[in-house]
DNA sequence: GCATATATCTGACTTTAGTCAGATATCGTT
DNA sequence: AACGATATCTGACTAAAGTCAGATATATGC
C-alpha cells in the first residue's frame, strides 16, 4: 500500500507535529525558546559560551543578548574563561538551576504521559531507540575505553546475554576464553565503545598479546543500532587500530548462529580457516592479513 | 544503562533536531514557512479555510493574510462556500500546483536520502511506522467500508500473509470458508477498517446471515500498529454494529498460535465453546452474548 | 423580519528571531 | 611593542509570527 518514501514522509508528519507540541512545552515559563534553550544548554553542562552557539546554531549577536537576558533575571552569572579572557564561562545560579530543574521536570512529565499513553511500551521504546541511533548515526562516535570502564561493562553485559539466548546451550562466561583485560590495552590491544548521546550502542576488543596474531573479540552492536552499519564501522576501527600497533595479522572465532556477523567478516576481507583455539563456543574461524 | 523516560527523551532530542532540518528545507523557495504550510495543506486536498486554520492551529487574521499573501503569488484562488458564502474554499491555480510539487519533491527527496543514508532499511521502516502509528493513534480512524474496496483488499492481504507464516500447515484461502463478501455488508453484516493518515493499520469483519449468530472474522492488525489497543477497539466497533443490527450473539473461530487475539478474546467478555464449524484451520472457539 | 451566531477580513500592534557592521578586549606570535 | 586572529558585545536594522479589537457579510432560529 505504501512505498518506503511515503512510510518516511508519513513518519515525517507525525512527528513535526509531536514536536511542535514539545516545542510550545518550553514556552510555558514566560521565557521565550531562544532563551529556555540557552538555559538547559548551560543547564545540561555546556559551559563555554562559544560551545553553545555552535550547538544552538545561533548568530554570536542574538547569542550575546540571550545571555545578558538571562543575567538580568538572574538565572546565570558569566565569568571569563581562565586561561583566556576573551571567551566566557557560564554557569547557572541557585535561581537559575531551580529554573532549568522545572524545565526538567516539564520534559520527564512529558516524556511519563507519553509512556502511560502507550503502556504496551518496550516495542515502542525500542522502535525510539533505533530511529535515535539511526538519526544520530553521525553523531555516533567510536572512543577506545578501557575494557573495565562503566562504558565497557554494559557492553559486556549485554553481549553475553545475548550469547546466552541465541546459543542452543546457553552461555557461561566463564567456560569462555575470557580474555584478560590487560591485553586489549594499548600498546598491546585495544578496547572501542560506540557511544551516541550517552548511550553505548556497541563494542569490540583487539586482543594482542605475545603471539604472532591479534584476535578480534567480543564485536557486539545494540539491537536498537542495527542496521546502520555500526557494526563495519568498528570493525574498521579495530583494524586501524591493530595497523597502529604494528599488528599484520587478525583472527577471530564466532558461532554460526551469528548469522550477522558471519556476514560482515565475509564481506570485509576476511576468510574462513580451521579451528585454532579450544573454545567451546566457537564453531567458526576467521583471519585477515593487514 | 537508560530508564524509560530517559529513552523516550533521547529519542525527542533526536527527532527534534531532525526536524528543525526538515522546517528550514521549506523555507528553500523564497517564501516564509507558514505560507508554505498553508500551500502545502490546500495541495494536500484541504479546502476549508476554516479546516486549515484549525489544522496549523493558526489565528484567523493570520490565516486570511496568509491567504492573501498566496493569491498575491496568484498560486491560490479563493471562492465561497457553495451552500455557506462566509466560508471561503481555497483552491491551487495552475501556477501553485507547479509549485506545490516542487514542495512535494523536495519532501521525497529529503525522504530518499534518508532512506538511502540508512539502506538496510526494513528494520528502520518498521519502526518508523509503529512510532507514527503510536503519535497518530488519536488519529487513527475506524470506517465502516465494502470488504471489497481497495483499503480492505489491503488488509485481507497482510492477513492472509500472516497467517500462512505463522501456521505451521501454511494457510490457503481457498480452504478456508472464505466469508461471502455480501455477509459483511449492511444489512447482514459490516466489515471495518482502521485507517491512520493514509495507512490501513487494521480490520475486522462482521458475518451476518441467515443464523442464530453473527462471526467475527478477519480480525488484524498491522504490525505498526501493535501494543497500542487498536485491537480492542475493532472489536469494539464491530459489536457495536453488531448490536446496530440487532444481533444477540456473537461467534468467532481462531488458532492458538494467534496468542495475542486469544487473549484480547478472553479480557474482554468472550468465552470459550466446542467447536461449532469444520473448518480446517481453527482450533480455538469462542462466543459472547450481546 | 430581527436578533444572534458564525466565518472571514482589516488595521494596528507586539514579540521573537535573526542579520550585519563595527567596537572592544584579549591572545599568540614575532 | 606591534600585528593579526579570535571571542564577545553593541547598535541598528528586518522579517516573520502572532495578538486583538473591531468591521463586514452571511446564516440560522424565533
Amino acid at each position: 500500500m505504501l512505498d518506503p518514501v511515503s512510510r518516511v514522509r508519513r513518519f515525517n508528519r507525525a512527528v513535526t507535529s509531536a514536536v511542535g507540541a514539545l516545542d510550545t512545552s518550553f514556552l510555558g515559563r514566560g521565557r521565550p525558546l531562544g532563551a529556555a534553550r540557552v538555559l538547559n544548554a548551560i543547564g545540561h553542562g555546556r559551559a563555554d559560551v562559544g560551545e553553545i552557539r555552535d550547538y544552538l546554531g545561533l548568530d554570536s549577536g542574538l547569542m550575546s543578548r540571550l545571555l545578558r537576558s538571562l543575567e538580568d533575571e538572574e538565572l546565570i552569572e558569566t565569568t571569563a574563561h581562565e586561561n583566556d579572557a576573551r571567551r566566557r564561562i557560564a554557569k547557572l545560579t541557585s535561581a537559575g538551576k531551580r529554573e532549568f530543574n522545572a524545565y526538567e521536570a516539564i520534559s520527564n512529565r512529558q516524556a511519563k504521559d507519553f509512556l502511560s499513553h502507550h503502556s504496551q511500551g518496550e516495542a515502542l521504546l525500542a522502535a525510539m531507540d533505533l530511529i535515535a541511533s539511526a538519526l544520530g548515526r553521525d553523531a555516533t562516535a567510536l572512543h577506545e575505553v578501557d575494557p573495565r570502564s562503566d562504558e565497557a561493562h554494559y557492553c559486556l553485559g549485554e553481549y553475553y546475554a545475548e550469547l546466552a539466548r541465541r546459543f542452543k546451550q546457553g552461555f557461561d562466561v566463564k567456560l569462555s576464553r575470557d580474555p584478560d583485560a590487560k591485553d586489549m590495552v594499548r600498546p598491546r590491544g585495544s578496547f572501542i565503545v560506540a557511544m551516541s548521546d550517552g548511550l553505548p550502542l556497541g563494542c569490540v576488543g583487539l586482543k594482542g598479546g605475545g603471539r604472532e596474531f591479534a584476535e578480534i573479540k567480543r564485536l557486539w552492536v545494540a539491537p536498537a543500532a542495527r542496521g546502520l552499519g555500526l557494526g563495519r564501522r568498528l570493525m574498521d576501527t579495530a583494524e586501524h587500530a591493530a595497523r597502529d600497533l604494528g599488528i599484520a595479522l587478525l583472527r577471530l572465532d564466532t558461532n554460526s548462529a551469528l548469522a550477522e556477523a558471519g556476514q560482515l567478516y565475509r564481506r570485509s576481507g576476511w576468510t574462513e580457516i580451521p579451528r585454532f583455539n579450544d573454545d567451546p563456543y566457537p564453531d567458526l574461524f576467521f583471519e585477515k592479513r593487514l
